[in-house]
DNA sequence: CGGTATCCACTACGATACTG
DNA sequence: CAGTATCGTAGTGGATACCG
């Protein structure tokens, strides 16, 4: 609180709001929630990665694990076998996010109907000014 | 538990991650979450949003009030004055959005220095393998 | 003031083909 | 099996100009 009838200082300040936009970015795009989620699960080869994560394409996934393994989130381990054996598993660090992204999906599930329902309503609004 | 060594269903299921997916798609992107951001700090004008959203272009505020309008999330209101005055709140659900935003800003805060570490010992190793 | 309309650059991504 | 390389395209978003 200040003597001004301004705000207090919250979380989404600008600076603050960029760093989660910055983070959303690199972990909030589809193919790697999904990436994130199929590892949720235990360790995967990158064949059960492709086949657990629907359409997704080798460029895409690729590049997603690789980003995750950048971000220090994703551990690749290459067994040196013939065939070639490659492991994925979600760093501690890794497993750390699925707990905010837990969230995020309570709350998808809560307020999902509500979020259709209000889309309906728009659309006939629209439609009503329209038509 | 259950009596196999496979994993419990969890919220990363296939369908699960969809949603998730889905609303990542729709809240999860740059601009919604600065807009959300600035009005989690109160209502405010469309020229104030473009002012407090650093680099946001009138196309992409407009389209991203539309889209959380059409959500349901964010409310807005035209005063027939002139010149005219129009305001942006968040709706009561709107309102709910910013705490599992918080949670990722919370893990963001937490996780970044290790992420920016594990970035630059990634670009190290790459570095040392190339030459 | 609070938008809409148009154009255009950029990039993200899928498809495809090839490799150790 | 687990990738890499290349190409074509569709969508995203910024810049600019104009409108009630």
């Amino acid at each position: 609180m200040n003597a001004t009838h301004k705000r207090v200082r919250t979380a989404h300040e600008k600076e603050n709001c960029k760093v989660v936009v910055e983070m959303l970015s690199r972990i909030g795009d589809k193919w790697t929630v999904m990436v994130v989620g199929a590892l949720s699960e235990g360790t995967m080869r990158y064949t059960e990665l492709q086949r657990s994560i629907d359409g997704i394409s080798q460029r895409m996934l690729t590049l997603t694990l690789k980003g995750l393994e950048e971000d220090g989130l994703v551990a690749r381990t290459v067994h040196p076998t013939i065939p070639p054996r490659v492991e994925y598993t979600l760093t501690p660090m890794g497993r750390t996010l699925t707990k905010p992204l837990f969230a995020l999906y309570q709350w998808t599930m809560e307020h999902r109907p509500a979020m259709l329902e209000a889309r309906k309503a728009y659309a006939k609004a629209a439609a009503k000014k329209t038509g």
